[in-house]
DNA sequence: AAATGTGTAACTACAATAGTTTCATATGAG
DNA sequence: CTCATATGAAACTATTGTAGTTACACATTT
């Protein structure tokens, strides 16, 4: 497999940033991760680029550039889900060409593998970070 | 991520089976799919412990334990995919237990990665290896 | 200008795993 | 029975992805 760990802790982060809203600096989202805020900053990169956070460089600070609900964790996958592990799953480098099923195996799978990816990015987009954001104040 | 090609290359083994019959060698396999035999062998230990194929020993040879319009790609699915990872997300080793958001956030997120699996192999169940091997044919 | 946070590059450490080698074991053919 | 051949499994290597880390240039407010 292919997902890692970047996808819960970008919902980590949206959670973080949707409760603690401006004060959201990616040292103290790190603290709550419990990693390296590099790795906040990379993710909350990304974060950006999908146009899901608003960050002050300079003086620091991050918000959500929508409210909670209207993030489904579907636009969290998107967003760090690397444009080349688009398909979650690997397929294997060079089956034999010369075989006639090596030669048409990998085409003949991408149907299948498409449809499981679209089933997984429906289901997601049924949650938001509000969603989220509600289980963890029921818990406190 | 975490699925790895393991997924890809058990469905190219079991159409090969489909197609070839016990003729197929875990040679045979390799050569198919560009690999080396003890690859497929340790793929065949899985498919053979989910009750998909049948393996000769000694004189060697492997055959579909059932017909391939009945077996779907998520039984494929879930014979090879490891116990330890049955979830394809991994979660983040350790967030912060202090924190009231890191302290619950792994269960808060728990439902939704299960319903995006769920999504994703309910997918997968829509496909048998006959589809595949059909597909390959009709390529031919 | 000073303080503080972000962006990014470069590097290290670690883990998963495909590939490989080797050999014991099982089975059928001669 | 013995030989040839295939599987099963252990042990090891090489590769790859990535989290973590360090370091520093750049941006912005006061």
């Amino acid at each position: 497999m292919r997902i890692n760990t970047r996808f819960p802790v970008a919902i980590h982060i949206l959670v973080y940033i949707g409760i603690h809203g401006s004060e959201s600096t990616s040292e103290s989202i790190a603290h709550s991760v419990n990693t390296n805020p590099v790795v906040v900053r990379r993710l909350n990169g990304k974060l950006k680029k999908a146009g899901l956070i608003c960050i002050r460089n300079g003086v620091g600070g991050t918000e959500l550039a929508r409210s909670p609900e209207q993030i489904t964790l579907r636009d969290v996958f998107e967003a760090v889900v690397e444009e080349t592990d688009r398909l979650i799953f690997d397929t294997p480098q060079r089956p034999n060409p010369d075989c006639p099923i090596g030669g048409n195996i990998l085409e003949a799978i991408t149907q299948p593998l498409s449809d499981a990816q679209e089933g997984l990015e429906r289901a997601l987009a049924r949650y938001t970070i509000r969603d989220v954001m509600d289980e963890i104040e029921r818990k406190l």
